[in-house]
DNA sequence: GCACCTCGAGTTCC
DNA sequence: CTCGAGGTGC
């Protein structure tokens, strides 16, 4: 009897879905991809006919639908964790060391699997049919990908019922899309075939596929998943374990890796770790380490989170992967303060998923530890995953008649002798004002994000200005209209002989010229912290930036300190205080400062000096911190005590130090010292500016904020602000923002993706907050 | 004088 | 991210 055309469609939904299952869970694929394909054909035209025997979870779909234009944003009804990592046996034994101290189980058994190298998402079924897919986002809120993960085969689009008992009346099944290698290596032979651009690894590949906004275009790349946890379920018993979760997942018809198992102890998870390390290269697809989850629910839930990071489960990172290349030359570059930094341009390798052709070597000591020679083979991986870096030099690859390598003796850039004080690892140009690479540098700091933050004023248009004569100090900026940039670019162009796409069509862009001239005019407008960190003075960053303007609040009063009280300020030292004096001394660095203001820089916030300052502006502290010589503290208080002020103190003949209480050999020193002019010119300027600076302090204390004297440190990626917002939030309460956690560490606010930080935290026993708890403090406090 | 924190500076790739 | 070195507390 001829089949309806329903029971055909029903039949071949059946078949189609069958082979998919067959191909992507059970991994023995049954039917060639032509009969597939006829199939899916015959389907779609049956479809077409009649557009009622189109179900939602029809294989047909997996085409895709028409582009989204963007993608909403979906909430996870239940959170997707992050890791903790373990790069060495240590840091797992620790782990599992607590686990079974927390736990009282002296052999904890884990569900240990592979940890794929591709995206994290998020499948929603109900009443078992796919309705939703997300990235994972930052843990909370991902992106609506649901067309574009339906093309995906290796996902069902409704759910197994293998016993008949029903599928769960939600199930959110958390995985990982990944790109087979095979799929990768054959879709870049058709990019370049086809001049389309490369992916530059499967993972990226991965990525980039899934946020297509023409599912069409996801359809065509070669895409795979593997279920490896659950989310929300409703509507069914859980399994007690993980190993017994992702059996039933299976039993679903969702794909599960066929490497997961189950482990005991250390023993059992490191063994696990062994052998998929020595299987890695042979798999189809790139995983970047194992993962090891307590298996018992109970447990699991006994233990809890840290953060979004689950206490009972840690990603065990295979070691940066290492390459070897060729080095082709060793360069040097030339920074902002002169420093000169050799590195190699190697042959390009893949290390770590990227392609490498630099990496620095910081300095000569470190190229001699090394023994890099050009022609040299070399072993490259990527620090911390990122930074690419030489480890060593394979010594039975080098060729013949190679020699050590030496710091050039003058500057690239300039013609300068390159000099290395006694004592100093970096090696500096010595050409100061008339080097241009450092004007360059100077000029692009100035113009950074942290600092003036002028958008659009890029290296390479930086170093035309300074080329061609445009720009001698960084007021010169000031002095540029839209026609100068627009004729700098174009001589830059012709030099370099690059030809922008608008000239060959007969236009000259100038819209870019007139936004950077918009970014420059803004920039006029500087709070005193990022006005004093882009002068790019010597040891002033941001930090002592951010700190000489807290306490001066003034631009006026630093310019005209003398170098002594810059000591004031906390974390700035003799060497600093130095450094900035010497800044400041400079006729021609006040000249630049003059120009900017006169171009109209306006800084914004000037303010009282901090009234922190007023317990050091005292005469005792200015003797201690003018370093002369024998002066202890103790000593420079008697002197203090004994006279009035600086010109009393200048008045007196030596006998009178010793009247006063000091040692011979410390009033002859302090003598001495003062009977030098320049020195007793400096004590007079820095007396002056004391009480200059005291008669300019305002009444009464500072504020106390609640969490003055607090050390805190921000990591991972939160959601609701930057960092740099929170960061300036909690300084507005008195905390000290730092970068790294120590003993000294108040408390660590972690968000999402949060890394070593928190596990050195974890390690000190610091306390953690998680970003509700930031929100909820920034809250009550305002 | 030493140990321990921090900060500054330079850096890679997409 | 890493290295070197400045600042500070013991």
């Amino acid at each position: 009897m001829p089949q309806t055309a329903p029971q055909r469609a029903a039949e071949l939904r059946r078949l189609i879905d069958d082979a998919n299952h067959r191909y992507h869970v059970l991994d023995e694929p049954a039917i060639p991809d032509a009969e597939y394909d006829r199939l899916l054909r015959e389907l779609a035209a049956l479809e077409a006919a009649d557009p009622s025997l189109l179900t939602p979870d029809s294989p047909t779909l997996r085409v895709g639908d028409a582009p989204s234009g963007k993608f909403a944003a979906v909430q996870h009804a239940v959170p997707m964790l992050s890791l903790g990592n373990a790069f060495s046996d240590e840091e797992v034994a620790e782990f599992v060391a607590r686990i079974v101290r927390e736990t009282g189980e002296d052999a904890p058994v884990f569900s240990v699997e592979p940890k794929f190298d591709g995206l994290a998402i998020s499948l929603r079924y109900e009443d078992g049919l796919f309705v939703r897919g997300a990235t994972r986002g930052d843990g909370a809120t991902g992106e609506d990908v649901t067309a574009n993960l339906r093309t995906v085969k290796a996902i069902p689009l409704r759910l197994r019922d293998p016993d008949g008992a029903g599928v769960p009346a939600v199930l959110e099944v958390r995985g990982e899309v990944y790109m087979p290698r095979a799929g990768f290596e054959a879709y870049n032979a058709w990019a370049l075939a086809h001049g389309a651009k490369p992916m530059a690894n499967p993972r990226n590949g991965a990525a980039g596929s899934l946020r297509q906004l023409d599912p069409a275009v996801t359809a065509k790349r070669p895409l795979a998943f593997f279920a490896y946890s659950l989310g929300e379920v409703v509507g069914a018993r859980l399994p007690a374990t993980h190993s017994e979760a992702l059996a039933w997942l299976r039993s679903l018809g969702l794909p599960v890796s066929p490497l997961v198992e189950c482990a005991t102890g250390l023993d059992g998870v490191l063994d696990y770790y062994r052998r998929i390390g020595a299987a890695r290269d042979a798999l189809p697809y790139d995983i970047d380490g194992v993962v090891y989850k307590l298996d018992s629910h109970e447990l699991q839930a006994d233990l809890g989170f840290v953060s979004r990071a689950p206490r009972w489960a840690i990603a065990h990172k295979f070691p940066a992967q290492e390459e070897a290349t060729v080095v082709e030359s060793i360069e040097v570059n030339v920074g902002r303060t002169g420093a000169v930094t050799p590195w190699v341009l190697m042959q390009p390798v893949h290390v770590g998923g990227v392609t490498v052709t630099r990496a620095t070597l910081h300095n000569a000591d470190q190229v001699a530890r090394l023994d890099v020679r050009v022609g040299d083979s070399v072993i490259v991986r990527r620090a911390g995953d990122v930074i690419p870096e030489v480890v060593r030099v394979i010594p039975e690859r080098r060729p013949e008649g190679t020699t050590p390598w030496r710091m050039p003796e003058r500057c690239p850039a300039c013609g300068s002798e390159i000099v290395r004080e006694a004592g100093e690892v970096v090696a500096r140009c010595s050409g100061e004002l008339v080097c241009p690479a450092q004007r360059v540098q100077g000029l692009f700091h100035f113009a950074s994000r942290r600092a003036m933050d002028i958008e659009g004023l890029g290296e390479r248009l930086i170093q035309a200005l300074v080329d061609f004569g445009q720009v001698q100090s960084i007021a010169d900026l000031y002095r540029l209209g839209v026609d100068d940039f627009v004729e700098m670019k174009r001589r830059a162009d012709e030099r370099d002989g690059t030809t922008p796409e608008t000239v060959k069509a007969g236009k000259v862009a100038t819209k870019w010229a007139e936004n950077l001239v918009a970014a420059i005019e803004r920039s006029r407008e500087a709070t005193l912290e990022r006005f004093l960190f882009a002068l790019g003075i010597e040891h002033v960053g941001e930090s002592t930036a951010k700190a000489l303007a807290a306490w001066f609040g003034d631009l006026d009063r630093i310019r005209r300190a003398p170098w002594p009280l810059f000591k004031r300020v906390p974390d700035i030292g003799d060497e600093v205080a130095r450094a900035l004096g010497h800044f400041l001394d400079q006729p021609g660095n006040q000249a630049v400062i003059d120009a900017l203001l006169a171009a109209g820089v306006r800084i914004t916030d000037a303010h009282p000096p901090s009234p922190k300052l007023r317990e050091g502006l005292t005469l005792a502290q200015l003797l201690a911190d003018l370093g002369i010589p024998k002066l202890t503290p103790l000593r420079a208080k008697q002197l203090a005590d004994a006279f009035p002020d600086a010109a009393t103190l200048l008045d007196q003949e030596p006998h009178n130090f010793v009247i006063a209480g000091l040692p011979d050999e410390a009033a002859a020193s302090i003598a001495g010292w003062l009977s030098d002019d320049a020195n007793a010119r400096l004590l007079l300027a820095a007396a002056t500016m004391q009480a200059e600076l005291l008669a300019a302090l305002p009444e009464g204390e500072a504020a106390a904020g609640p969490l003055d004297g607090v050390t805190v440190v921000i990591t991972g990626t939160l959601e609701s602000m930057g960092r740099d917002e929170a960061k300036a939030k909690l300084e507005a309460l008195g905390a000290k923002v730092s970068g790294s956690v120590s003993k000294k560490t108040g408390f660590l606010v972690a968000g999402a993706e949060a890394g070593s930080k928190l596990a050195k935290a974890t390690e000190l026993g610091i306390e953690v907050w998680d970003e509700a708890r930031l929100l909820a403090f920034l809250e009550a406090q305002s």
